[in-house]
DNA sequence: AACTAATCGAGACGGTACGTCGTGTCTTACA
DNA sequence: TGTAAGACACGACGTACCGTCTCGATTAGTT
């Protein structure tokens, strides 16, 4: 009932995790600071320092809490399918705004900051890619696969491909586009 | 007899961006600065604006213009040998310092800078590419590849996976790594 | 007839101390720059420097040579009646709009620029004072005035109070307070 | 007991006027810069801008602050005893090292910055003069002047050949010049 | 009338300083 | 004790002019 008193701990960390995800989407990641980001959340700079070492900690934090309980992917038994399904979803995610613009700011800050590489690694990609492993292997398992189907490799093609076309050329990544790559790894382009 | 016009300019560009690659590869993207460049090249920091608008713009231009003439690649008639051989050699020039480190981040750049996305895809993605492409549709149009095999979506096969591993997992990229993409994307990984 | 060459020598030179007073009575002195005045003159900053030493050897310049000529005063045979006529075209002079503002700027450069200092005195302040000496003189001569009336110094009591309100206190000169210092310098204000 | 509060803030003030003083005689107004009274002071530019606004300012400051309780001129009854004091106390200080040069500049750059002129009449000028006009006042009080004696024309009379000597004409200023003035002042310099 | 030398405009160049921004550390006072 | 507020040193930003310089093009004198 005490009229907007100093609130601390976590109350705190999620204000102004909150608040770095309105800035970094209303300004962009490159506007972005620490110093606006305490101004906007009505937090000190030492508050934030305390908790994030760098303002793309602090981002990689404000991105990944609302969303770290993470999305369950579909076994509905056709591997095709349930792969499709998979991949079209983190595409949405990583594609549009507002998550969009803000992961790949973060993926570009991980080429000169290996914490953050090694973070986004842990916290994002690995736990994503992980995913699509485990249900290729249930699959492999089940005889849907050779027994010699390399996982990470077929996940490798799955996914490199999108991240080329997001970080790269930058052009718009649509599920067609990622049906002709599924198509295309299990069907083959080889040569006659 | 051939007098460089506009020598004095020509002169100072060419310092400027050899000054850049030396500084970028001792200390790095994300330390450099067109002081600090300015002040190594004995050049006025305005001498350096007149020329690029960014410290982005300044490496792109000081990265490529060396290489700009490009590679050739071979074509041997046999297309998975000269698919190979240009590949390892593109993923010799992306992994290796000196221009590794500095392209990552370039490219990480890129992901906040849209003229300095397209300047990177200009001048040196969509080049790569269309080598790749051109080889493809050499082997195309010998019959060594079926008649409906689309060209971009192989390059992009090829080259996905690699740039996912510079970029995001960060882990070396070996010439073996290259082999197993090539022959997945031409066997293919199918259900049975 | 030829269409606009490239005018010479004096041509230019006078150009350029017309620019001068344009733009310095446009934008005032601390903003005037030798960099703006060749961009408006069309004229090339060598041929700028190649004349004046500087800002204030230009400014004093382009201020004097219109009126180098300088003004002629009267000798009616009233000392009192001209020493009025003189110095209130002088106050009107050095007051008011346009060249009041630039003058004063000059007198403010003459503080940390010896050159200036000198070539306003020897160009502007002494011919003036010696004109009001010699009127001075005249009138002692003809037993207006005793014969040790101290020229000089009446000359400095009459021109420093002016000086002292436009420089310094920066109030409004009128001619009223010309005439309440003549009359105090000859009637003298001295204790009972 | 007396603990400064803002004892942080306080001492960089000092520690900065204290500075620019040291500079300013060094090497004169014209090359003394805020950048340099940063670096030899051992703050950040930031600090100086937080309280300054402009070189000008600054230096007024770093001039009077030291002085601001400021002298206290004699009465002995003897009107032009006392005067003739004052004043040679006042040319002292103004035509002599360290401070003659610096607030030479300072009043030159009063003539291109309104606020610094304000600055400068408020805190040096008016006082100054107010403390001849109240010397003046007393002795008219005492009837040792005449009823109608205008003490602020006599006050300006004094103090106008002195600034004209030290400004415009550059000259030394002497004690003996100074006595010459109060001579004529009282005595008058009238025609026949 | 052609040639030479001076002069011009344009503007690149190395500098210096500007005034601003954000960093990461710190001190102070409050709750 | 944890906090908001914000001072502080530092480093870099991008800009403005400085005074010097090179470059062709133009224009006078000289031949």
């Amino acid at each position: 009932m005490t009229d907007t008193p100093h609130r601390r701990g976590a109350d705190r960390t999620e204000a102004i995790m909150r608040t770095t995800l309105e800035l970094g989407q209303e300004i962009g990641y490159a506007k972005l600071s620490i110093e606006a980001v305490a101004a906007r959340a009505g937090a000190s700079k030492q508050t934030i320092y305390r908790r994030w070492a760098s303002k793309a900690a602090l981002l990689l934090d404000s991105l990944l809490s609302p969303n770290e309980p993470g999305l369950d992917y579909p076994d509905t038994g056709d591997i095709m399918a349930d792969l499709r399904a998979q991949i079209h979803s983190a595409v949405d995610l990583l594609a549009e705004p507002p998550f969009g613009p803000l992961f790949r700011a973060l993926i570009g800050e991980a080429q000169h900051d290996p914490q953050i590489a090694a973070a986004l690694n842990e916290r994002f990609i690995a736990p994503q890619a992980d995913k699509t492993v485990a249900r290729l292997r249930t699959a492999r398992e089940q005889g849907q696969l050779s027994p010699d189907f390399d996982l990470d490799l077929a996940m490798a093609i799955l996914s490199g491909p999108l991240y080329f076309q997001l970080l790269i050329t930058q052009e718009p990544l649509t599920h067609a586009y990622v049906d002709q790559i599924l198509d295309a790894l299990f069907a083959g382009m080889g040569p006659r």
